[in-house]
DNA sequence: CCCCCTTATTAGAACTATTCTAATATATAT
DNA sequence: ATATATATTAGAATAGTTCTAATAAGGGGG
C-alpha cells in the first residue's frame, strides 16, 4: 500500500497522517498475524512502544482496527479490520483464523430487538479443537 | 440455589466442592452484574482475592462460566454461562445487556467450514449506542 | 468413620501489560 | 513561513493478574 493510501486513509478517519501512523497501520494492513502491541514495537524498531500503544487506540477509535483478547496468553492482540469478519480460535494452539462466510445482519437485528441500542459493530470468537476424525 | 445444588454441579465438572468454590459460583449464578474478580472478592470478603481468581479460573475450564473482556475499563468481567448467550455492550455506558434470541448453529456451521475445526463454544459481544430516535 | 494424599486456600510478593508524565517535535491550516 | 494544536518519546508509574510456598481441607479407600 503506498504512503499516499495510507495518508488519505488516516486523514478521513480524521487523524494526522504521521509517520508513527502509516507505518503501524500498513504493518496491520500487510500483516495477518494477529500481532500484539510489543511484536509490532519489535519489527518497527524506530517506534516507541508508547506511540504504538497511542495509535492502536486512535485506530481502534476510528474502527479501522479491532483488538481481540486471548485469555491464555494475557495480551491483547490487534487486526485489521478493512473488512467485516469474525475469528475461530484453535483453543489447544491459541491461532486466529479469520473468517467471514456468514452474514451477520440477522444478528444485528437480534439484538437490536434485545437491547433497543442502533448497532455499530461486533465481536465474534468461535473457538475450535483439532477435529477426532478429519 | 441450594448447598447440595451448587455441590453437585462442582462435582459434575470435576471440581472439589470447596466452601469458597460454592460461595463463587453460588455469586456468579445470583448476580447478573457481569462482575469484576475485585467486585467478587469485595463482597464475599472472608475469600482471598487469590482464591477468587483461582475459583474464576477453574469454572472458566468447565465452560460454567465465561470471561467479558471490557476494553473500556481494563479489567476482566464474569459471567455465568447455565444457558448460551451473548453480549451486547452499549458503548456510552458499558453496560452489558445479556441476550439469546439468535440460532447461533449456523455460525457454528460456518466456522466449522472454515477453520476445519470441531467448534467448542463461542463468545459474541454486539456493540451499539442510544438510538437518535426511539 | 477416619486416615491419607492430593488438591485447594491464603497473604503477600512479584510480574508485566498498559497507561501516564511532561518535555520535545511535528503536521497542517492559514 | 508561522502558529498552534496535536503527536512522539523515554522512562516512571499503575494496577490487574499471577506466583510462591506454607497451611488447610476435601473425599476416596480402607
Amino acid at each position: 500500500m503506498t504512503d499516499q493510501k495510507l495518508r488519505t486513509i488516516l486523514q478521513e478517519h480524521g487523524l494526522k497522517a504521521t509517520y508513527q501512523r502509516m507505518a503501524v497501520l500498513e504493518y496491520l494492513v500487510t500483516h495477518k498475524t494477529h500481532p500484539t502491541a510489543e511484536m509490532i514495537h519489535e519489527d518497527l524498531s524506530n517506534i516507541s512502544l508508547a506511540t504504538v500503544y497511542n495509535t492502536l487506540d486512535k485506530l481502534i477509535e476510528t474502527g479501522l482496527i479491532i483488538a481481540i483478547d486471548i485469555h491464555d496468553d494475557g495480551k491483547r492482540h490487534f487486526d485489521y479490520y478493512g473488512e467485516p469478519h469474525y475469528h475461530v480460535i484453535n483453543q489447544q494452539t491459541s491461532e486466529i483464523i479469520d473468517a467471514d462466510n456468514f452474514d451477520m445482519a440477522p444478528l444485528f437485528e437480534a439484538a437490536r430487538k434485545a437491547s433497543g441500542l442502533t448497532i455499530t459493530g461486533y465481536h465474534i470468537e468461535v473457538y475450535g479443537v483439532k477435529s477426532e476424525n478429519p
